[in-house]
DNA sequence: CCATGATGCTGAGGTTACCTCACTATGAGG
DNA sequence: CCTCATAGTGAGGTAACCTCAGCATCATGG
């Protein structure tokens, strides 16, 4: 029972369907995630797969955490097996980090995930309607990274 | 090394492009609020000011917490003076809660900082791209609450 | 080649926003 | 009245951040 008082139901604003929209999708991909890899650590994983052996202090930044947090974040999934540090060969006082053989594993089921999960949230557009949207999209983001 | 999605060169998934304009919305209107209350407190003066007399159980649920966690967000809030308890006169058990005059005032701000940010974060569209791009985001979000 | 300061990571410890569990007071039904 | 479900809360725990201090290493000016 949803009287008169929900503004979301009758007419939402462009702002609360941008949010809605985002919260919908995310929800589509932790559903696809299982219960093993929590959103932010799969979001890690990615980082550091998809942007080669990686400095502690580049995973901080593209997670958007300080550097210390970064430790904490690298030290769980190393402790799951799917990253390992390594010495950074250029500077002795970097560690690098990399995924063993089950993280790529996994980062490719997450990936996978991941794809599946937006094609099937967007799936109920027509291509054009993709189009369109991503034009839109990216006039509203100005910055990328 | 990736083949088909690779978005440093031409330009990212949709999904991507979702998440990004939705971060940069949040962050707009971060900006907008100023440092005195957190976003998810915002929020929650948000569902109180807009539902009226809430009872605690009705703000968690809005919010999506534990019904104990409610208790502890209206307790910052009450602290602050923006919101204030009352006895549910239909149900001795329960309490509501409802915004103070401070409250009020800040809430009005909190929303017109809210509209602000979202006029200037929708303003580099036309029109036509904003009514498309409300009908596109209606698609793609089935369920509302 | 050595002093000096900057940089990269981590140990220690704190904060915040959640959670579950147990409890009290109240409501609802036999 | 007795029993069971429900609304809120106290107590205590956890996860993911943070800052600050410290160590090893780099980069540079003398």
């Amino acid at each position: 029972m949803r009287p008169a008082d929900d503004p979301s139901s009758s007419e939402p604003s462009l702002d609360e369907l941008l949010m809605g929209a985002a919260r919908a999708l995310r929800r589509t991909w932790s559903r696809g995630l299982g219960p093993d890899l929590s959103p932010h650590d799969a979001r890690a994983l990615r980082v550091i797969g998809h942007h080669g052996p990686t400095r502690l202090g580049v995973v901080a930044d593209h997670l958007r955490i300080a550097p210390r947090s970064a430790t904490d974040v690298v030290d769980r999934l190393e402790a799951r097996g799917l990253v390992e540090r390594a010495p950074d060969p250029a500077d002795r006082r970097a560690m690098t980090v990399s995924l063993t053989a089950v993280g790529a594993e996994v980062l490719g089921d997450v990936d996978k995930a991941r794809r599946e999960g937006a094609a099937e949230f967007f799936g109920c557009l027509t291509e054009s309607e993709r189009a369109s949207l991503a034009e839109t999209l990216v006039k509203l983001d100005p910055r990328e990274g």
